[in-house]
RNA sequence: GGAGAGGUGGCAGAGUGGUCGAAUGUACCUGACUCGAAAUCAGGCGUAGGUGCAAGCCUACCGUGGGUUCGAAUCCCACCCUCUCCGCCA
């Protein structure tokens, strides 16, 4: 949510800078609406003010033993008109908050200018794209050779965009997410937390997803055999940026504490309406997927500070798994809904003959903090917004794409990169049953 | 699933219709005393919004949402959450 005091102040300038991101700001609607808040306000609240004082005049009249007729004659004309005041108020401000929600984040300054993705910015690439002297297979005939990675099997089970993995592919899988959680605790200062899958929505909206991307969202009633009204909805997450970001919902923490690093390794879940003809072969696209998350709260000084070095401890997942890549500053129409500035990671794919994103790692100022209220003091001082920012540290489902097709062997069997070894259990490479 | 108790300021804890945004204690901040500290004493100490050049004034908030009333922390309804006992369960 952007600072409605902003919005107040220079309705034009952020109509401008939205445009960018290809939003068009209704700033005509936005004057209106406050304007007539602004009326209603001022004389609710005379309203108000009046019937108190006129009601405390009762009580001290009935105290004394008089008579308070008079002043209740005088009170009670009051309050149908009040009531109705008040409505028109709540429904006023309910249709602000609405409209603001739908805003998003102003891109920062240093963000490219473009629509789309062709005018994203590549910052910089790692590692050489290896040549094979051998027909490259794309992930799934590899996995699918070893007998270890089953799409119809998944298909049985639940349907389609889902997989089963076996053997040492699954372990893989697993190895995975332990050597990034252990990197991003021990080398990089993060705290590990566990936490919920399903949530409320109201850190649905902390974060961002909601209101305007429900559909993209899997949702469970709370309660068995009840019927899904809004509040009674529990959302299965799209990403553990939900539930560890919303850990500082409605938190005021002591300046001292930060910056709070947080890293999650959960399952993520999104319905991908819209997407129906992209990436169908294989997991690049699923409903379920894991993914080690990086979740940073700081002060607003250090943000960009942080966003930098939030996205080398992504890279240097990459790095040390020898996964070449190249990072891509995104232009103002390519980012999320709530970031400020967004560098993806792209990693190569030998099968596609291209980059693909592996890691979005994004500042979002203080646009979630003040949806969520989540708040710093120095001192006795007056709270004010944190920062947040996350990034992915990897989506491991696509690490283990790059694995099996950079790593590929002509043989059929997939050589598994040394810093993974630790937690293979001496296996060092899959090798078809 | 059954039975009961309860949600009030950072914490503890009063308050069952009328100057209650809320006693008291504690923590915290400022000042006095002290070489310094402790102890003691005095004052301060929630969040959000509106209005004003400002001092200030006004409004809302006692789990959440409704309702009754001139007036609600207090009464009524629904919901959420916590705790205790029993049952079940990884």
């Amino acid at each position: 949510m952007l600072d409605i005091q902003l919005l107040r102040k220079d309705a034009a300038l952020v109509a401008e800078r939205l445009a960018a991101r290809g939003f068009a700001f209704d700033a005509a609607r936005f004057d209106a609406l406050e304007a007539e808040r602004k009326t209603i306000q001022t004389r609710t609240q005379d309203a108000q003010s009046r019937r108190n004082t006129l009601s405390k005049q009762i009580g001290m009249l009935k105290g004394k033993g008089e008579d308070t007729a008079v002043v209740m004659a005088e009170v009670a004309g009051l309050g149908d008109e009040l009531k109705q005041m008040e409505a028109r108020l709540s429904a006023l401000q309910a249709e602000i908050s609405d409209f603001l929600m739908e805003v998003p984040n102003l891109p920062h300054e240093s963000v490219a200018h473009g629509l789309d993705e062709t005018a994203n910015v590549e910052v910089n690439r790692w590692g050489t794209p290896r040549s094979f002297d051998f027909a490259v297979r794309d992930h799934v005939d590899i996995g699918e050779r070893l007998g270890q990675l089953d799409f119809a099997a998944a298909v049985k089970i639940t349907g389609s965009r889902f997989s089963v993995m076996k053997g040492g592919l699954a372990r893989l899988h697993r190895a995975l997410a332990q050597f990034m959680l252990d990197m991003h605790t021990g080398e990089h200062g993060y705290t590990e937390v566990y936490v919920p899958y399903l949530v409320n929505a109201d850190s649905m909206r902390g974060t961002g997803q909601l209101p305007k991307f429900e559909e993209d969202l899997f949702h469970v009633p709370r309660y068995a055999s009840q019927e899904c009204t809004d509040v009674d909805k529990l959302y299965l997450i799209p990403t553990a940026e939900v539930p560890v970001t919303n850990l500082l919902r409605d938190e005021i923490v002591a300046v001292e504490a930060l910056p709070l690093k947080f890293v999650a390794h959960t399952p993520c879940f999104r319905s991908e309406a819209g997407s129906y003809g992209r990436d169908t072969r294989g997991m690049i696209r699923q409903h379920q997927f894991d993914k080690v998350e990086l979740v940073q709260m700081v002060r607003p000084e250090d943000s960009y500070a942080a966003l930098e070095a939030l996205t080398g401890h992504a890279e240097t997942i990459l790095q040390k798994l020898g996964l070449p890549y190249r990072k891509m500053a995104l232009c103002s129409g390519d980012m999320g809904f709530s970031a400020a500035k967004t560098y993806d990671l792209e990693v190569w794919l030998p099968a596609q003959n291209t980059y693909r994103e592996i890691s979005s790692c994004s500042n979002f100022e203080a646009f979630q903090a003040r949806r969520m209220q989540a708040r710093f003091k120095v001192g006795q001082g007056k709270p004010e917004l944190l920062h947040t920012l996350n990034g992915s540290g990897l989506a491991v489902g696509r690490t283990l794409v790059a694995i099996l097709e950079n790593f590929q062997n002509a043989d059929g069997s997939v050589t598994v990169p040394e810093a993974l070894h630790p937690w293979m259990g001496g296996m060092d490479r899959l090798i078809p049953a």
